[in-house]
RNA sequence: UGCCUGAUAGUAUAAUGGUAGUACGACGGUUUUUGGUACCGUUUGUCUAGGUUCGAAUCCUGGUCGGGCAACCA
């Protein structure tokens, strides 16, 4: 198959410096999270657009923690991290920390200063901030700009040695307080924290600032391909100043547009509120659009990597339909998914020509989209059945192809069956459904001639088993949360989740396996929850159906 | 008022001066022991005004609209 796709802009870049024998056509990106949250969706189309670049030219990819401020990351993230793009199906090179470069990092700061380029300011953050101007007013230098060089290099030692407290004084780099560009503003290059990190404990009491550390992390590394997202487009001109200052490794930081998706949202800030407060249950929320939310809920890596696939890769703004997501998810689950009959929402039928006491063995295929079916397994059938209450109404419509007095359904794998009439409780509620069986009709032995029109789902009441069965929708009444006037958090869907406490399920799903994905047929798939025990089984729903069924008029 | 970016069906994404295509969605149909799947068909688009050219989504000029930039965050 020699099937021609078209490149993004980045696979052109690449191309272009392979074909031009730039680093002699090696290509090494990089995965550079900062660890203080869990990774998301967005961070997915990130994760496969580094690992999938290297793959497709024959290069690596590491795994980079930016952990270049110590207050705000944790372990915990790492790990998950770790887990997360493992689980997603790749495999990095190296793993490697921006705190690894600490000591090279304070040897470039000095040779900056050495050069006259970078000196130690002793203004606060208000005044530094005053002293840079607007954006169409130049900033202004203050007296600590011409310090000499040796004054410098004495203070900025002091700084490292922890003679000065959180914000006394910072190391700026000494470019134009007039750029147009605001980035390039005798920019921050260090600032005081007395604080601990999680890898270098307290050796360190100043951190480099992301843009001191970012590109100068890439040259040591020899990144080739430095792909980030759209806001860092400004910094480029920084990050493109101090390489060539530093005189290092040549990396090119090159820009795509982030992934936004409807109906939730999507930063480590807002995802930590929603966490914090307790609108979800934890990172981890089968709700969340973080990569270990969509893998409780059931969503399979494949599928994430195939939808990271399909939404391409442009320097645009964008707003993905979460109907994508879906569709990759029923694509995959389709094809890999066995199929087993519940019943979320039971009401009776009885079989009033079925003996009392007799029970049959009916067989049901695995996976229809499979040759042979992938096996298969037994369904128990009796006189009383569980089936969907939405399967049964007392005054059909005429398009209604299930159940009504007078109307016949096949009952998936076994009879068919013809509605006689039905029960009402006190409250008028329908309470049971009477119907004959139609002997000739059996599946797989079917003689009766026949034919109708839908098919419905049961389970026998007497050999039902019980699961809690979790219905989630989106998590968000709107669109985009966060373009809408006030909190983000006001639009929350207060409906995102339902619990059903008594679904039945066929006996067979007692064999449930964690981390696989079922189909309830005309239901959804379904999967496993984390809390899940033998004893109380739990599924999360993962997605619906299409339901090509409209209801008119 | 400055600088940087971007603009192609509803949503994304191709076409790199030469027939505007693909996917998802929507709509209609065929098949079906899942109103699922599969298959077939229909629908809708180059922000705008000029210019260059035999020919412009693509190149040039002006405008309009969107996003980003003034954290001791990344």
């Amino acid at each position: 198959m020699s099937e021609e796709r078209s490149l993004n802009f980045i696979e052109e870049i690449v191309e272009e410096d392979i074909r031009a024998g730039k680093h002699g056509g090696r290509v090494l990106t990089r995965f550079p999270p900062e660890p203080n949250g869990y990774l998301h969706i967005g961070h997915a189309k990130a994760i496969c657009l580094n690992f999938g670049l290297a793959q497709k030219y024959n290069g690596k990819t590491n795994l980079r923690f930016d952990d270049t401020n110590p207050t705000k990351e944790e372990t915990e993230y790492v790990d998950s991290i770790k887990e997360d793009v493992k689980w997603l199906g790749f495999e990095w090179a190296e793993e490697l920390y921006a705190s690894d470069y600490f000591d090279q990092l304070y040897d470039f700061a000095v040779k900056l200063i050495g050069k006259g380029l970078a000196y130690v300011d002793d203004s606060s953050a208000e005044e530094i901030a005053a002293q840079k101007g607007t954006p169409t007013e130049p900033g202004t230098p203050n007296q600590y700009r011409s310090r000499s060089i040796e004054e410098n290099l004495q203070l900025f030692a002091e700084m490292k040695d922890g003679k000065y407290p959180d914000g006394a004084k910072v190391l700026r780099a000494k470019i134009d307080l007039a750029a147009p560009n605001m980035h390039l503003r005798d920019p921050l290059m260090y600032r005081i924290k007395h604080a601990h990190h999680h890898r270098t404990g307290d050796k360190w009491c100043i951190y480099p600032m992301y843009d001191f550390a970012h590109g100068q992390s890439d040259a040591i590394e020899q990144i080739t391909h430095s792909i980030c997202t759209l806001e860092f487009v400004p910094h480029r001109a920084l990050y493109d100043w101090f390489i060539e200052q530093l005189e290092i490794f040549p990396s090119k930081q090159y820009e795509f547009a982030r992934l936004n998706m409807t109906y939730t949202v999507m930063s480590k800030r807002k995802l930590m509120q929603l966490v914090n407060e307790n609108h979800v249950e934890g990172w981890d929320d089968p709700r969340m659009s973080t990569i270990s939310g969509l893998r409780r809920r059931g969503y399979t890596a494949a599928s994430i990597r195939e939808f990271c696939e399909r939404i391409g890769v442009a320097k645009r703004e964008n707003m993905i339909d979460v109907g994508l997501l879906e569709f990759c998810i029923r694509e995959d689950l389709n094809k890999t998914a066995w199929r087993r009959m519940a019943v979320l929402d039971p009401i009776k039928l009885i079989i009033t020509n079925y003996s009392e006491g007799q029970t049959e063995t009916m067989h049901g295929e695995n996976n229809p989209e499979v040759e042979g079916g992938e096996g298969g397994r037994d369904i128990p059938f009796s006189k009383e059945l569980w089936i969907e209450r939405e399967d049964f109404m007392e005054e059909p419509p005429k398009k209604f192809f299930r159940l009504g007095v007078g109307l016949m359904v096949r009952l998936k794998s076994a009879y068919i069956v013809k509605c006689e009439g039905f029960k009402k409780d006190a409250d008028g509620k329908v309470s049971e459904i009477y119907c004959t069986y139609i002997p000739e009709s059996k599946s797989g032995d079917d003689t009766s001639g026949i034919h109708v029109k839908g098919t419905i789902h049961w389970v026998s009441v007497q050999h039902a088993k019980t699961a809690e069965v979790r219905l989630y929708d989106r998590l968000f009444k709107v669109e985009d949360p966060s373009s809408e006037e006030g909190d983000f958090k006001d639009y929350l869907n207060p409906d995102s989740l339902q619990i059903l406490p008594n679904a039945y399920i066929e006996p067979d799903m007692v064999n449930a396996l964690p981390g696989k994905g079922y189909q309830f047929i005309r239901k959804g798939y379904f999967t496993l929850d984390k809390h899940s025990t033998p004893d109380k089984l739990v599924f999360n729903r993962t997605v619906t159906l299409k339901d090509g069924w409209v209801k008119k008029g």
